[in-house]
DNA sequence: GTAACTGCAAAATATTTGCATCCTT
DNA sequence: AAGGATGCAAATATTTTGCAGTTAC
């Protein structure tokens, strides 16, 4: 399936613009997850820190990618299925980040259970964060 | 059961100061899982920022208590179960966070389910963070 | 042309490091 | 007494904010 970079950012009522369209596309041609530094340093420092910044923030408001808890309390980013966008997030994701290369992937495919909480808890999200070894590390 | 801030300490080979027992005994006291502000507000900021930086990575190390991967990527921490102790997390956990007030409650006797990973993935680790609200939020 | 976006400077916040002093054992 | 722990100062890293100039539409 095509992703549309253009047509994302259109959806999402969101100017065309120079750092939006080549972020983007980092995350769209990224496997795994991005940190700021990563898009920092993958873009070859084009873009100020602080643009990366905002637009990181914009796209995550518009439910275009989402931020990844890890057990390290790295932050992280990846793009949403299309199901998220519009700012909600309530598929829920199993990650799995790599303890070698540090490798964050977003396992959309992999359904995350339902779980039964003590009375009085109610849920909005449930996010798996799973660590280990990933294929390239074995 | 009692929980011996003394007893611990010395299990780990720690010395035995001020800052590592009242540190410590905020964790016992506390039911959710503190940030490093909080300890800085709650201790009456009675120890140096730099103490209390250190004193959660020795603690982390020792595996007295663990940081939780957030939703929002802020670094907590919470006691670990005493089958924690020696510097390895082997457990698993579930944590949950409430939207409304943020507190973070580590739910040990929930149990994480199995997942199966695609071939070539291995699990050392696997984390539960659920959001919604809690108890007292409702 | 106008509103929105970007870059730069700077402020605010968070974390780490070095070193002299103090405390635990 | 000796080694480790703490406090202070300062370096470094991270994130946010304000504003003027630029760009998309």
């Amino acid at each position: 399936m095509m992703y549309s970079i253009v047509e994302t950012l259109k959806k999402n009522q969101l100017s065309i613009t120079d750092s939006r369209k080549k972020i983007l596309e980092l995350f769209v041609r990224s496997k795994g997850a991005l940190a700021h530094a990563d898009i920092e340093h993958e873009s070859g420092a084009e873009f100020d820190r602080v643009t990366i910044y905002r637009t990181l923030q914009t796209f995550v408001e518009k439910g275009i990618i989402h931020t990844i808890p890890t057990a390290d309390n790295s932050v992280r980013y990846a793009l949403c299925k299309d199901a998220c966008a519009g700012g909600h997030h309530h598929d829920d994701h199993v990650h799995f980040m790599c303890d070698d290369c540090g490798t964050t992937y977003c396992l959309d495919n992999i359904s995350v259970p339902k779980l039964s909480l003590p009375d009085g808890f109610t849920i909005s999200q449930t996010d798996v964060v799973v660590s280990g070894k990933c294929r390239k590390c074995h």
